[in-house]
DNA sequence: GAGTGGTCTAGACCACCCG
DNA sequence: GGGTGGTCTAGACCACTCG
C-alpha cells in the first residue's frame, strides 16, 4: 500500500515562488506571496474571457481539455471555474459544459434591475430615449468613473416604463473612449437590456455594480417625465458600474417611482 | 498501476435511495429523488448548529471528526462546510478551525444594517427605545410572520442615532411564541446588534432577510423623531428575517433619514 | 455511447496557529 | 510538533445531454 508516485507538484506553466526543483524538502523559504495553483488558472481563463477568445454566450473549452492545457489536474481547474461561476462569469451546465455569462439571457435581467412591481410577474421595461450626446466629463463624473475632468464621455437620458407607465428616468454617462461609435439610433433601434448591447457591440461587460441610495423629492422635469406631482418622493440610485479589472465603465443616476413598484434586495 | 480498491461507495448513516447493495452495476434505478452526499452531510450539520449542538461563536468538531463520525471522506465534510461558510452560517479559520457565526462580532454588523455615512467610516448607531409592548398580530403582520391574525406578537418602536443625529426610525413586530420574556428594560440595558441579543437570550439566529424599498414622505410624527421637515423625502424598508428553515421571525419596518446616510448595496 | 459536468474517495503536502 | 483548514492530485463512478 502506500506506494502513491511522489507528487513532483507537477511542474508547469504556472507556479509560485520558484521555478521549478521540488525535489529537496528544506530549501527556498515557502514563497512570501503565495498564491494557490486554481487562482492562477482562474486569473488565466479571466484573461481568455476579458481578450474576447471565448465570447459571452459560447462554450469554453471542457474541464478535462482546459486541464491539459493548463498541466494540472481537473480537480484544479474544476474549483477555479467554480469561482468564475460564483460570480456569474460563467456558466455550468450539466452534460452541456460551462458557457460564458451574457446579459441576453432573461436569467440576467434582473441581476442589476432591481425595482420590483408590487403585484404581478417581474418583467423588462420599455425605453423612451430623451438624449443622446457626447461631452465633456465634468468633475465628478469623471471622478467617478476614473477619468480625468474633460475627458469625452457619452451622456444617455432615457424614460423607462412599466405596461406604458413611465416608472424610471435615468442619467447615464460612460467613457468616451470605450463606447465609440455609440449613437441614438442604435440604442433605439435595439431590443433588450441595455448591458447586452453594450456586451455584443462594445465588447464591454458588466462584472458588478456598487449602488447608492437615497429618497428625494421630484423636481418639475422629473415630475413631468414620470407623470407624477412635484415633490413625489421617489427613490434617488447612482450606480457605478464596473468591468473586468475592476475598471469602471459607467456611472447611472436614476429616480424611481415606487406607487406601484419597490427596490428588492436580499440580505445573505 | 491502478489497483484501486472497488469503493464500495461506503455505505454509511446517509443514503439515497437503495439502502445498501452497491455491488451490481445495472439494479436500482438512479433514485428519481437523488442528493448528493455532501448535501445530506450539510443538513446533518445545519441540525446541530439549529439544536444548539454548538452555539453562535463556538469552534466545531474539526473536518476529520466530522468525517469520522459520518463515515464520509474529508473532502465530503469540507465541501458541506464549504456552502455553510458561504451562506454565513459559519466561520473557517486556517490553522484554527471551524467557528459557528454569530451576531456579536464587527464583521456581522453590517450584513444587515446597510446604511452608511456618507463621510467617514461605517460605525454603529445608539438606539432610544420609544415604546414596547405585547399586542395581537394586525392581519398584514401576522401574513407576513407566518402567524395567525390575532396571534401574541411584541411590538418594538425605536430611534437610531449615528454621532447623535437621530436617523432611523424602525418598528419591529417579533413572534411572542419566540421571544417569551423580551423586555424593554432587557433591551435597553443590551448593547450591540439586537440580533446578538435574539441570538443569544432566545436562542434565534436571523440567517438572512428580504427587503422591499420605497420612497415616502415624513409625516408629523416621525419628522419630528428624526429631527426633519415634515413631508421631507425619506427610505421606507419593509424587512423580513428568517431564521433556520426559512422561518420568518422578525417583521421591521423602518424610515431612514437619507440627508447624511445613504442605503448601499453591491450588485453582483 | 461518448462527452460533459458533478460527486466521492484516498492520500500527500502546504500554510497557519498555538502551546 | 501536532492540529486545523487549504491545496493538489489521480482515479472511479454517477447524472445529464445529445446524436
Amino acid at each position: 500500500m502506500n506506494s502513491v508516485p511522489p507528487n513532483p507538484n507537477s511542474n508547469s506553466t504556472v507556479s509560485n515562488g520558484g521555478a521549478a526543483e521540488p525535489s529537496a524538502g528544506s530549501a527556498a523559504a515557502p514563497s512570501p506571496t503565495f498564491s494557490p495553483l486554481y487562482q492562477q488558472i482562474k486569473a488565466l481563463i479571466t484573461q481568455s474571457l476579458q481578450s474576447g477568445e471565448w465570447k459571452p454566450g459560447e462554450l469554453i473549452p471542457s474541464e478535462v481539455e482546459l486541464a491539459n492545457r493548463f498541466k494540472v489536474s481537473q480537480g484544479t481547474v474544476r474549483k477555479a471555474i467554480d469561482e468564475l461561476a460564483a460570480e456569474n462569469l460563467v456558466m455550468r451546465k450539466q452534460g452541456k459544459g460551462t458557457f460564458v455569462s451574457t446579459h441576453h439571457e432573461a436569467r440576467a435581467h434582473f441581476r442589476f434591475l432591481r425595482l420590483m412591481p408590487d403585484e404581478g410577474v417581474p418583467h423588462y421595461p420599455e425605453s423612451k430615449f430623451i438624449e443622446v450626446k457626447r461631452m465633456r466629463a465634468p468633475a465628478d463624473v469623471a471622478r467617478l468613473l476614473d477619468l480625468k475632468s474633460g475627458d469625452a464621455v457619452i451622456f444617455i437620458k432615457r424614460v423607462q416604463s412599466f405596461d406604458s407607465l413611465p416608472t424610471i428616468v435615468e442619467e447615464l454617462w460612460l467613457p468616451g473612449m470605450t463606447f465609440k461609435g455609440l449613437t441614438a439610433e442604435r440604442l433605439v433601434e435595439y431590443k433588450g437590456p441595455m448591458y447586452g448591447l453594450f456586451e455584443s457591440e462594445f465588447g464591454t461587460r458588466m462584472i458588478r455594480a456598487t449602488e447608492k441610495i437615497r429618497a428625494v423629492c421630484a423636481g418639475a422635469d422629473d415630475a413631468e417625465l414620470l407623470h407624477v406631482p412635484v415633490n413625489t418622493p421617489l427613490l434617488a440610485s447612482e450606480r457605478v458600474s464596473f468591468t473586468y479589472g475592476d475598471k469602471a465603465v459607467e456611472l447611472r443616476r436614476g429616480l424611481y417611482s415606487t406607487e406601484r413598484h419597490h427596490y428588492h434586495n436580499e440580505l445573505n
